[in-house]
RNA sequence: GGCGGGUUGCCCGAGUGGCCAAUGGGAGCGGACUGUAAAUCCGUCGGCUUAGCCUACGAAGGUUCGAAUCCUUCACCCGCCA
C-alpha cells in the first residue's frame, strides 16, 4: 500500500498539516477516523468542494474511516469571510439545505460495503449536539477553554477586525463551534484528523487545541490549497456564476463544459488535484497536453472523470454526446431527432407554441442574452447563429425550412453558448 | 460638537448649466486568428414597441426653457479641529 500522505503530496492536495511525521505514523498504525465538514450556505455544494472529497476519498481508499459532517448548526452562524458579515438564513432554509447537501454528498464516499475493505462513511449533523447546548453550558464547558487573545489572532478574525466591516460576536464565535465539533467527534468516534480548505486552518487548529485541553491527547489536521486560475480570477465560476454540483443548478452538460473549456495551463495544474488516475497516467496526460494542446487531453480527462463522479455514467454519456452534436462538424439536419433533442435539452432549451417569435426574442427567451437590446446588439456584432448560420436580421422570424428534425431550432451566441427552441403544437 | 472633502454605470474613475446614456481604464460580451485554450487586434458594453422614446449620476424637494453639474434638506463615507 502506498503511503497516502505521499499520494496527497504528489497530487498537491496538502497545503498545510500538523506534524507530518507524526501524522504518517498515526495513519500507518491502523485505521484512523477522520472528518471534514460542509456548511449549508447554499442549496448545493460547488466545484470548489470537490477538492475536499478528493482528500476524503484518498484516505478512505487507504483504509481509513471517513466521517462527513454537514453543518446544520455552524451553517446557522456563518464562518467569517474576509470581507463582510454573512447574511443569516432562516432555520427552515438551512434545514432544507442540510438535507439536500446530505443527499448530494452520498455518491462520493458510499462504497459497496465489503469491497476492498473500504469503510462506508458515517454522516453527522453538528446541530445534533450543538442545539441542545444551553448558553450556560456553552460558556462554562467550552468557552472557558478558549483564550480571546488566540481567537483574535486567527487570520479570519484578524482580517475582519482590520476591515471596515468589523465582526459580529456571532461570527467571532464560529471557531468555538467548529472546535467543539472536532471534540465531539473525537469523543463519539475517536476521530483524530480533520481536513478542510486552507482558509479553515484556524478552525482546524482550534479543534486540536480544544481536544488537547479537555482530553489531554493530540489530534491532526490537514488543509488543502486554494485552487487558482492562471488568469487570477476565481476558480469555479463560469459565465452563469458558480458551477454547482446539483444538476438542477448546473446541468451535467454545463458541468462537463466547465472542465472542457479550462485554460491549458489550468487544466494541467488541476489534473493531479482532481484526477484519481495513477500518477503515470496523469503525467502522460499533462505531457500530451503540452505537446498537442489542441487535443485538450487534460481538459477532456477532467471533464469525463468528474462528470462521471458527480453525475454518473448516463449523464456523462449524454453530456458528451450533446457537446459532440452541438460543436461537431456534422450537419445539424443530419443528426437524428433524438440526438439533437437530447443535446439541446442538456444545453438548455425553451418551447414555443403558435406564432413563432423573431430571432431577437428567441435569443432572449433562451437566456442567451439578457435583453432584447442585447439580442439586437449581438446580431449586429455578428455573434448570433441560427442552425450554425450567422443571423443578420434580428427581427427575422425563422421560416418553415429552418426547423430541424423533431421540431428544433439551434440558437447559438458566440462560440460556445448554445440553446434549443422546440416547437410544440 | 465645529470646519472641510466626498457619494457617478458591474468595478475604478473623469465630468462643474445645454454638444451627456455621460471621457478613460478594467471586467463582461461579440468578431478575427486558433483548438469550444491563452495572448493579440478590432468592435461592443442601461432599457424599450430602436430614424424615436423611457429610466439613470446617494435620497427627496427646488431654481431654470434646460441640471450629473446651481440651491435646500436628509442619509452615509473620509479628513482636520474640539
Amino acid at each position: 500500500m502506498t503511503d497516502v500522505i505521499d499520494e496527497l503530496h504528489r497530487r498537491g492536495l496538502i497545503a498545510q498539516s500538523t506534524d507530518e511525521e507524526e501524522l504518517r505514523t498515526h495513519l500507518s498504525a491502523g485505521p484512523v477516523t477522520y472528518y471534514c465538514g460542509f456548511d449549508p450556505t447554499a442549496p448545493s455544494l460547488h466545484v470548489g468542494h470537490l477538492l475536499q472529497f478528493m482528500v476524503l476519498r484518498a484516505l478512505q481508499r487507504a483504509g481509513h474511516q471517513p466521517v462527513v459532517l454537514v453543518g446544520g448548526a455552524t451553517g446557522l452562524i456563518g464562518d467569517p469571510r474576509p470581507t463582510a458579515e454573512r447574511q443569516l438564513h432562516d432555520r427552515s432554509t438551512v434545514a432544507e439545505w442540510v438535507a439536500r447537501i446530505r443527499r448530494q454528498v452520498a455518491p462520493f464516499l458510499d462504497v459497496p460495503a465489503e469491497r476492498d475493505g473500504l469503510r462506508p462513511p458515517v454522516y453527522v449533523d453538528n446541530l445534533d449536539w450543538t442545539a441542545p447546548l444551553s448558553a450556560i453550558d456553552f460558556l462554562r464547558e467550552i468557552g472557558r477553554h478558549f483564550r480571546v487573545g488566540r481567537m483574535l489572532a486567527k487570520e479570519a478574525v484578524a482580517a475582519r477586525l482590520a476591515s471596515e466591516a468589523g465582526i459580529s460576536y456571532t461570527e467571532f464565535s464560529y471557531q468555538i463551534l467548529q472546535a467543539n465539533d472536532f471534540l465531539e467527534l473525537h469523543r463519539r468516534y475517536g476521530c483524530t484528523l480533520q481536513s478542510g480548505g486552507s482558509d479553515q486552518w484556524g478552525n482546524l487548529t482550534a479543534g486540536i487545541d480544544l481536544i488537547r485541553r479537555t482530553e489531554g491527547t493530540g489530534a491532526h489536521a490537514l488543509s488543502t490549497p486554494l485552487v487558482t486560475k492562471a488568469d487570477g480570477t476565481k476558480f469555479g465560476k463560469s459565465e452563469g456564476g458558480a458551477v454547482w454540483l446539483s444538476p438542477e443548478l448546473t446541468s451535467p452538460y454545463a458541468f462537463f463544459q466547465f472542465w472542457l473549456n479550462a485554460d491549458d495551463a489550468d487544466a494541467r495544474a488541476w489534473l493531479p488535484l482532481f484526477s484519481e488516475r495513477p500518477a503515470e497516467d496523469v503525467a502522460a496526460l499533462v505531457a500530451e497536453s503540452r505537446e498537442r494542446p489542441a487535443a485538450r487531453a487534460a481538459q477532456r480527462a477532467l471533464a469525463e472523470e468528474l462528470t462521471l463522479l458527480v453525475h454518473g455514467p448516463e449523464e456523462l454519456r449524454q453530456a458528451e454526446a450533446a457537446g459532440r452534436a452541438l460543436f461537431g462538424r456534422d450537419d445539424l439536419a443530419a443528426l437524428g431527432a433524438d440526438t439533437l433533442g437530447a443535446a439541446l435539452r442538456e444545453a438548455g432549451s425553451v418551447t414555443v407554441q403558435g406564432e413563432v417569435p423573431s430571432v431577437a426574442h428567441l435569443l432572449q427567451r433562451t437566456g442567451l442574452v439578457a435583453s432584447l437590446s442585447e439580442a439586437r446588439r449581438t446580431v449586429k456584432e455578428g455573434g448570433a447563429y441560427l442552425n450554425n448560420e450567422r443571423v443578420t436580421d434580428a427581427e427575422a422570424v425563422p421560416g418553415e425550412d429552418a426547423w430541424l428534425p423533431g421540431g428544433w431550432l439551434v440558437l447559438r451566441r458566440g462560440k460556445r453558448s448554445v440553446a434549443g427552441v422546440e416547437r410544440v403544437r
